[in-house]
This record gives structure tokens, sequence and C-alpha cells, in this order.
DNA sequence: ACCTGAACACCGTTCAAGT
DNA sequence: ACCTGAACACCGTTCAAGT
């Protein structure tokens, strides 16, 4: 006898990333999520494999923000490196959970391509790759670090975020 | 009637440690900190507040032996991001400990305090600050993704990385 | 075919009772 | 003064039983 679906996969991956923005990675429990979307923790097995395959799916519908946010910049290394930054700053548990759970490798190219791009406007082919690594790197420790509170030595957030910016776009642009 | 103590806090702290980096986050339980260190999960609370407490000082354990490797190192830039990078690829949980908990202040001022003297020693006292949050936050985005696995585009990761020190160094010892 | 209550093996943590 | 067993409120997860 079929039962009419309570809930379904987008409802579910839906919660959970509300549930972890508001209550960080460890109120986001099976019985959290299942409460949310109306249904008992052992539902939520018929949709996901386990906790960890959950995270994962959170995982890539941060990535999948992350793409899209940089897909509506001017796509200069700048304006890409801004967007990154304003993410992690609004999203502080998506961005945390996408740098320690793989999301979906299609996913993460798809963001990966925009930087990849912008370095190829700069540098040109035979860099690129490492060009692209180099910003993003940047970026990513730059926000971690902020998120995690460890720029504690005074001076201003935001006049580094500026000169590094500037410092790595002047590094790339100049041969050699 | 006093009873004579059966651990201490330094045995605790090097309990987490060693699990830590055996077992990753989730197996730093209190019971097997317990274990190890021979006693019941409640003679634990007699040292410690409870188990974040016990995280930070993990995290700041970590913090400390990053100090020192930092210190052996010959004060370079370069030297200390090589140094950096090992460390976190060497002791990885411990590193993505210490980028989500808070370790000790002192302990991180004096970790930083290097990298912020060969900040000096070559761009100057003026713009010594924002050159330190430029090279580290490049070191940890660097060690953060390739511990996470994020380079999945092809390259050599040696290359990316000595790509980077490249550009920074000059970067940064050429004014302006 | 999905949903549920009950159950299991774990957690962190508290606390009264021992020595 | 430290240590312990017992207990509590939680977890993730399984599974037989319902519809």
């Amino acid at each position: 006898m079929p039962t009419p679906d309570r809930t379904s996969l987008a409802q579910i991956v839906a919660a959970g990333t509300e549930i972890l923005e508001a209550e960080g990675p460890s109120g986001l429990t099976m019985r959290a999520v299942a409460d949310r979307v109306g249904v008992r923790a052992p539902s939520l097995y018929k949709r996901v494999r386990d906790r960890d395959a959950l995270l994962s799916l959170v995982a890539t519908a941060a990535v999948d923000e992350l793409g899209d946010r940089l897909a509506a910049t001017d796509g200069t290394l700048a304006g890409i490196a801004r967007a990154y930054r304003a993410f992690a700053r609004e999203r502080p548990e998506g961005f945390r959970l996408l740098l320690s759970t793989s999301p979906d490798a299609d996913s993460l190219a798809r963001a990966s391509a925009f930087v990849l791009r912008a370095a190829d406007d700069l540098v040109g082919s035979a860099e690129a790759l490492e060009a692209a690594r180099l910003v993003t790197a940047w970026a990513t420790g730059f926000s971690t670090m902020e998120l995690a509170g460890a720029f504690r030595l005074q001076g201003d957030l935001e006049k580094a975020f500026e000169f590094g910016l500037a410092r790595l776009t002047r590094a790339l642009s100049t041969p050699d």
C-alpha cells in the first residue's frame, strides 16, 4: 500500500542548510532536520544514506550558491575575490563546511572555472592554473582566518584585504 | 582522605593530541581520552571544564608546536611558508583544529611574531602587518585546500606552491 | 513504498558515594 | 581531594510493524 511522500530530498537539504547556518554543525542533527521537514528521523534514511551524506549535499548546495555569486561578478580577479569573501562572511557555516567536506566535483569545478577564467585573462593560459590557485588560496585563507578571529593583531582588515588584492593583481600582471 | 593523582592536565592534553591525529575529531571523546590516561571519564572534569575546553588546549598545543617549527627556520618568508605547509601536512588534524578552535592568544601571538618579523625584514615596518597577513592567508588557504583535496584540477601542487611563493615574495619586495 | 515507534550502542555531563 | 558507578538527556542508526 503506497504512502504519499511527506518530504523530499530538496526539502531535506534546504532544512539542513538553514539549521546549519542558524545553529552550527553540532545543531544539524538528523532529528532537527526531521522535525523541520515534518517527519521522524528514521524516515530521512529513505532519501539520504547517513548524516555524512547529508552534510555533503549541504556542502554542495553551498558551493552552488558560491558559484552563482561568482557568476554574477564582473569576472575580474578583484570582483571574484570580493564576492568570495562576501560569501564567507554571509554564509560562514556553509563556507566552513565546504572546506571540511567534499562537495560534488561538478559543482566545485563550476565555481573554480570562474577563477580560472579570470586568471587566464590576466596571465595567459601557461600560468593560469597556478595563478588561480594563488588567488583562491589567499582568499580562502583570508576568509578562514577572518571567520576564526585569527587576525588578533590590531589593524584594519579591509585595508589588509585590499592590500593583498592589489599586490596579488600586480604580481600576476607583471610577467616573468 | 586525599587520593593520589592518577593523571595530570599535561597527560590529558597529550592523550587528546594523539587521539585527534590518529582518529580525527570525532574519535576524540572524553571516554577515549580517559581510557588512554587510565581514569574514568568523569575524572577528566576535575582538570578540564568540558570537551570544548580540552579541544582548545589541544589547539594551543598545536600552535605551540607550529611556533617551534617556525622558530627553527632561517627566518625568511620562504622558509617560514614551507615550514607552515610542512606542519599542515604532518599534523593535518592539529592544523585543522587550530583554524576552527581559538587557541591561547599568547601562543598564537608567538607563532605570528615569526611571520611578522620576516615580513618586516622584507617590506619595512609600514607595511609589515599587511604583508604578513597576505603571506599567512595564502599559506593557510593553500594548506587547507591541499588537505581538503580541493585542488582537483590536474597540475603539480609543488609547482603551484613555489609559483605562489615566488610571486608573493616578488610582489612584496617591489615597493609601491 | 514510505513512515513510525521502539530499541541499540554510543555520546557529554552531573552527582552522590567511596577512599 | 580525587576517583568512581550510576544515571540523564541526548545522538546516529536499524528494523520490524504499520498503512
